[in-house]
RNA sequence: GCCGCCGUAGCUCAGUGGUAGAGCACACCCUUGGUAAGGGUGAGGUCAUGGGUUCAAGUCCCAUCGGUGGCUCCA
């Protein structure tokens, strides 16, 4: 007979298999009026589930109202909204098959089959949810219904539903012994659904939702299998969480830095120039300088040499890096040699058969590189090297070209053109994991010092069953080795990752989230001991004989183009002081201290910062205002009074008011010294520590 | 690359198949005002591009280009 242990360690015999609402109605009535789910030995599973054996039974509540809510109850609110979403849809379009309906972490989608004479768009949003409404305020039953298998998939083919009958294959390959439906209501009466559950116990249950948006995905991932539609939605508990949520995405939206690249001129993107080419207007690249300055300034004290390398090479140097022709698909086309471009435009030589022979080799040309490393190679292997002269490290900022697909491109975080922090170290087997530790710090002082702590580290290792990999397995193990041992010496939790590797090696990397939730790698850090091989790379080791070095391929940034679009989004477009394109802005009260201004701004100019100098003839409300737009760290209002004290008004960006007048001479030098420590010592902090506490 | 949606002034957006619009930004004029937008005037458009339907297309249809949301991909 079950006895039943519960969070706060008490517990409860009974003498007979007990249901979990039974437990909750035990407890007390406001829980069993709260409950929609059980945990039972942490299996998250119905509130009508029997609990036959000893268990730990917790009990899922949503309660509205309230501002929190428990995840696993919004997990099951999202699938049963899921099913309430289908069941509406399915009444609106008969015709649609159903496919697969998971809940997500921020609400959840349901794959469809759709005619295509009859496309859902985003205007049948309001029909279907009206639909979904009904069914909600009907609140009926979520009703499990267990089928034998092959009663099951008997009744599934003569649904002659192709996926669902998929999916109760995969289930049953998966071990199930027996098929669950779930019934929105009387079973044989309403709406029913192939489901593992669990649900909520009725559609009642189902706070508030929404329909978000549509897209289009393929069966099972795969690209070459039927198109389905996505239709994503979501739901909470109450409508209040629901707003806030909605909210929330808005307020993510505006520090969408292609919203915010535009708005602070920060860069542009041309449809004359390219998909995917990003210019730099002066606002962005004066973040970029900074940025290059900062880690130079870093790497010149870890021992990097600075080189630079043309942005093309010969087609043979990438055949023997392996970019070439293995990656051509995701490269610009090469760059023919002029004698050959034109004689085989005289023969007439179509584009496929081009292709194909420089593939073979008997066609010479360039190309626009995608990597840096096989010119650092080059630079490395031009000297005979000593092991005494190792670790040699190689650092660029070096631009490379990619062709991304043209579905994939957008903003600044996934472009055709882009330059990496990048830097190539040649080391001995003996010093891969101190160089790697290295590596590792220098990404960790930049995420510091920016403040970035919110990333997560992902050990991306090689799939052994994929093509695309190349060299001895036995030095993958190797390196794969070394990557897991420096991300432990991290102290920071990381997860591995199978399939994630680079062709050449395994890598460690730094992922951070933008504004959409979307994951972007930024930082790596990779080790490498193919290339080195298939360069044939040596240094003379003490013995006398060569040795082959080791490789580490690392980019603390990732690139400038995506780095820059997560930093914008990180801070919201308000840099701090050291990297914003306009660090102060002098506003002069009116024209009768515009010289006064001037000398203001001069001052600043010579101490080496960034100012600006409002010389229209607005008021003064209107110039704090378009200061404070352009998100300015710092203004100085300047009039009479201010000119005849030799003082200056300041305001701080966020600031509502004025923190008050303080010494010119103090004001440039604290200035100066903020942007020097990169915010160590800051002007605001400094002289109005009081001012800004009001 | 695939599917959906979108494309009007530098920006944000209105615009029933019947003469191309607003706000901001810009230029000029007035205003010289002590802390989150003073006032006026003006200039600015191959309505993404190319076809089609129509007496008539920014508006309807098709294609291309570009953007966007996903999917797939990301050496």
């Amino acid at each position: 007979m079950p006895r039943i242990t519960l969070p706060d360690g008490s517990v409860r015999p009974y003498d007979r298999p007990i249901r979990c609402d039974e437990i909750a109605a035990d407890i007390s009535p406001g829980l069993a009026r709260a409950a929609v789910g059980a945990r039972v030995d942490g299996v998250l599973c119905d509130l009508t589930t029997l609990v036959e054996d000893d268990a730990e039974v917790s009990l899922v509540t949503a309660t509205k109202g309230r501002p929190d809510a428990d995840p696993d109850a919004l997990m099951l609110i999202r699938h049963s909204c899921a099913h309430v979403m289908a069941e509406a849809i399915q009444r609106l379009f008969p015709e649609v098959q159903l496919v697969y309906g998971p809940p997500l972490e921020t609400g959840f989608y349901y794959d469809m089959a759709v005619p295509e004479d009859r496309p859902i768009s985003s205007e049948d949003f309001e029909a279907i949810e009206k639909e979904m409404k009904r069914i909600v305020e009907e609140d009926r039953p979520f009703t499990r219904v267990d089928r034998p298998v092959p009663d099951g998939l008997a009744k599934l083919e003569a649904e002659g539903s192709k996926y669902k009958v998929d999916n109760a294959r995969r289930a049953i390959d998966g071990g199930a012994t027996e098929l669950s439906w779930y019934v929105t209501g009387t079973p044989g009466e309403h709406w029913e659904d192939l489901c593992r559950g669990p649900h909520v116990p009725s559609t009642g249950r189902i706070g508030a939702f929404k329909v978000m948006s549509i897209a289009a995905s393929y069966w099972h991932g795969d690209a070459d299998s039927d198109r389905l539609t996505r239709v994503y939605g979501t739901a909470f508990v109450d409508r209040k969480q629901l707003k806030a949520h909605l909210v929330q995405l808005e307020e993510a939206r505006k520090r969408d830095h292609r919203l915010l690249g535009k708005q602070l001129n920060l860069f542009h993107l041309d449809e004359a120039v390219g998909p995917g080419l990003v210019l730099w207007a002066p606002n962005g690249a004066i973040v970029r300088q900074e940025l290059e300055r900062f880690i130079s300034t870093e790497l010149t004290k870890q021992g990097y040499f600075p080189v630079y390398t043309p942005h093309i090479g010969k087609l043979d140097l990438y055949r023997t890096s392996g970019h070439f022709p293995y990656y051509q698909e995701s490269q610009f086309p090469p760059l023919l040699a002029q004698e050959q471009l034109s004689r085989f435009a005289k023969e007439g030589c179509t584009c496929a058969e081009l292709s194909n022979r420089m593939a073979k080799g008997d066609i010479e040309g360039y190309l626009l590189k995608p990597m840096n490393c096989p010119h650092h190679i080059k630079i490395f292997a031009s000297q005979p090297h000593s092991y005494r002269d190792l670790p040699v490290r190689l650092a660029e900022f070096g631009t490379v070209y990619r062709w991304e697909q043209s579905g994939e491109i957008g903003g600044m975080t996934r472009v055709r053109c882009f330059t990496q922090d990048d830097a190539h170290l040649f080391c001995t087997e003996e010093q891969v994991a101190e160089e790697l530790q290295q590596c590792l710090s220098l990404v960790k002082i930049i995420f510091t010092t920016l403040g970035m702590t919110d990333y997560r580290v992902r050990v991306s290792l090689r799939d052994p069953d994929s093509s695309k990999y190349v060299g001895d397995p036995a030095n993958w193990d190797k390196a794969e080795e070394a990557c897991r041992a420096a991300a432990r010496s991290l102290g920071a939790p990381f997860s591995e990752e199978v399939g994630e590797a680079a062709f050449y090696g395994p890598k460690i990397d730094f992922v951070v989230k933008d504004v959409v939730g979307r994951e972007w790698q930024l930082g790596t850090v990779q080790v490498d001991y193919n290339l080195p091989e298939r360069f044939d790379l040596t240094y003379i080791g003490p013995d006398n004989q060569p040795h082959r070095p080791v490789m580490i391929h690392r980019a603390p940034f990732g690139s400038f183009e995506r780095f820059v679009a997560v930093l914008i989004e990180h801070f919201a477009g308000a840099f701090p002081t050291w990297l914003a394109p306009e660090q102060v802005r002098v506003l002069p009260i009116s024209d009768k201290s515009l010289e006064y201004a001037r000398r203001v701004q001069g001052d600043l100019k010579a101490a080496g910062i960034r100012a600006g100098l409002d010389a229209s003839s607005e008021r003064i409300q209107a110039k704090v205002k378009v200061a404070a737009d352009a998100k300015i760290p710092y203004q100085l209002v300047v009039g009479p009074r201010d000119a005849e004290r030799d003082e200056v008004s300041v305001r701080a960006r966020g600031v509502r008011h004025d923190l008050g007048a303080i010494d010119r001479d103090a004001c440039v030098e604290t200035l100066a010294e903020e942007v020097a420590g990169r915010g160590a010592v800051t002007l605001r902090e400094r002289h109005f520590a009081e001012a800004l506490a009001t």
